[in-house]
DNA sequence: CTGAAAGCGCTTACAG
DNA sequence: CTGAAAGCGCTTACAG
């Protein structure tokens, strides 16, 4: 590997100045900066990364955290997310949660350790209030970033881009009452996730909004990941107990999907008897039959409202603490 | 932040000891060992990563570079790689080339100077020989690890980790042909993907070996991504030209879910009519309707040859340079 | 405009 | 068994 210092040695200056032209910082007669500039790029110069980072105290990659990079919705997130990086020339590292909370905290430990410009954490997880403000007043006066995506966490002292639940609700509601389907049911809350939580309170808030009669409505619960099987299980049960609801807004494509193969497996037709409306808009979600309605979560507001923090954050401003994403609808044939 | 010297102060010793007890290298006086440790502990040290690998020439990080994180085999590849690196101990840092080589080869470009234990090619596009070798190269000499996930680049000195084409692709058309489904098609081979060409490759010659009359059947080329959108299309007009076809062997899940909808849109029953079999065994694919019969990547058996691979190198033995995985079938109700 | 020197936080020959 | 010192490759006051 070539050095700054085989650089200095070649052009006949300090390393010093060879910095001061590779950064372009300070003044330079332009005579030594064309002759810098000439040997690095002769003989291949490439700053070292990591003595940068050692030096500088920061480095130039920011960490996703994700509750589970399986889930669709997630996964167009981290692309998009990474797009976003790229574009301010930063690393992406990835980490996948699982789920737990324990590995969460764990790496919100070592991240001081590792040189990180920023940690974007994408998790439904509802989890210790206290405990994060802590690690996140830790992270800021290290000079690093911390981002939520997906939570509320601004009064803990996060940045925080979140989806309005309630309009999100309201159009999958608005689709499904127009189209004759009622009374409906919220598809996937689970107790753990904060996110379901937000997201069911919306579909209540749009509900009451309406001045809908909310008593006939029903909330089919998870205790699962939200995938399609649990939705399978749940929309199957629901069936089977012979629910009245005709209209399902469910918290992700692949609940959708399942509840929608159980609904066909018991020999109903999908949206006559029953209507679904799922969450993410999924590529796959238009080819499936009957294709799917869905929120569209938008992911690259989602991307450019991070963009603009990180940002911010590099020009040494304070960060927009709530960002709200506004949700649509991609209307298909499911409802 | 608290240093190593911090702890060396308080413990009365010197760096060196503390080093040398915290990564259990030379001997140690058994009490000064339980003082070094202790106050680790109770000051909370952390060891600095960034100069940790400044110091060693070497991270703790791997880089995956993936060639479209959206296509849902990618996906969960990703998923497995993490799981399979946190087991040693690493760190994932994700790369989205987005197909495009010059994306790539600038990454393969300064990868050196980012500290990285090792890289991960999981791109399926073909790509110059002669320049990937001379980067393999100089990786090497670096220290660093880098493998091929997909595609055979063992002969270019690029340890491989890649399924067995052949057998994926008879386990698919046994399934086909037992169900009365003759003749076939191969859908989604595009021309810039190595993997795909290997994998149409495998499609004709488990084909030869059953004597199969090949005269009959169809290669559905696709210019685009591997979409369900790209299926959708390329299986319409197919089956507007009138095609004799009613088998389809498909590049991947999303294809087969797109091929199967222009089916479905034509009035044709699936998989009576035309019968489709994917690639991934996605976890959503069992709950279309027809569920996706698939042939399944083993992304654990990729995971665990990886960490085979990182153990080898993290012990200085040479690595296996050419790794194949057995797909197995998932049979479901597409065909 | 330019350089000598210190230092980011570690590890590891070398010496004792 | 332990320590003083050098050095990984940079950047940045400080001095001139």
């Amino acid at each position: 590997m070539v050095t700054l210092l085989d650089v200095a040695r070649r052009a006949r200056v300090s390393s010093a100045t060879v910095s001061r032209v590779l950064n372009g910082a300070g003044r330079i007669s332009e005579s030594t900066r064309r002759r810098v500039i000439e040997v690095a790029n002769h003989l291949g110069y490439q700053p070292n990364q990591v003595a940068k980072s050692l030096r500088l105290g920061r480095g130039r990659s920011v960490a996703l955290l994700i509750g589970d990079i399986e889930q669709g919705t997630y996964m167009a997130l981290t692309k998009r997310v990474q797009l976003a990086l790229q574009a301010l020339d930063l690393d992406l590292l990835l980490f996948n949660l699982d789920h737990r909370e324990d590995r969460l905290f764990g790496f919100l430990d070592r991240a001081p350790t590792m040189g990180l410009l920023g940690v974007v954490m994408a998790v439904p997880r509802r989890m210790d209030g206290r405990r994060l403000a802590r690690y996140a007043e830790r992270l800021r006066t290290q000079g690093m970033l911390l981002v939520a995506v997906g939570q509320r966490l601004n009064r803990l002292g996060v940045p925080s881009i979140v989806h309005d639940e309630v309009t999100g609700a309201g159009l999958a509601i608005d689709r499904l009452v127009t189209g004759g389907h009622w009374p409906l049911a919220y598809l996937g809350r689970t107790v753990t996730s904060a996110t379901g939580g937000a997201r069911y309170r919306g579909f209540r808030a749009a509900l009451t909004a309406r001045g809908a009669d909310t008593a006939t409505c029903e909330l089919w619960e998870c205790t699962d990941k939200f995938r399609a099987e649990a939705g399978y299980h749940v929309v199957g049960e629901a069936l089977r107990r012979g629910t009245h609801v005709r209209g399902v807004v469910a918290m992700s494509d692949e609940m959708a999907l399942g509840g929608i193969a159980a609904a066909l497996d018991q020999g109903l037709a999908v949206p006559r008897d029953i209507a679904f409306v799922g969450y993410g808009a999924l590529d796959w979600g238009g080819y499936a039959r009957p294709a799917l309605t869905s929120v569209l979560v938008n992911a690259d507001a989602v991307a450019e409202a991070l963009e603009a923090l990180f940002r911010a954050h590099q020009e040494a401003r304070e960060p927009r603490m709530l960002t709200i994403v506004r949700p649509a609808l991609v209307a298909r044939t499911s409802a």
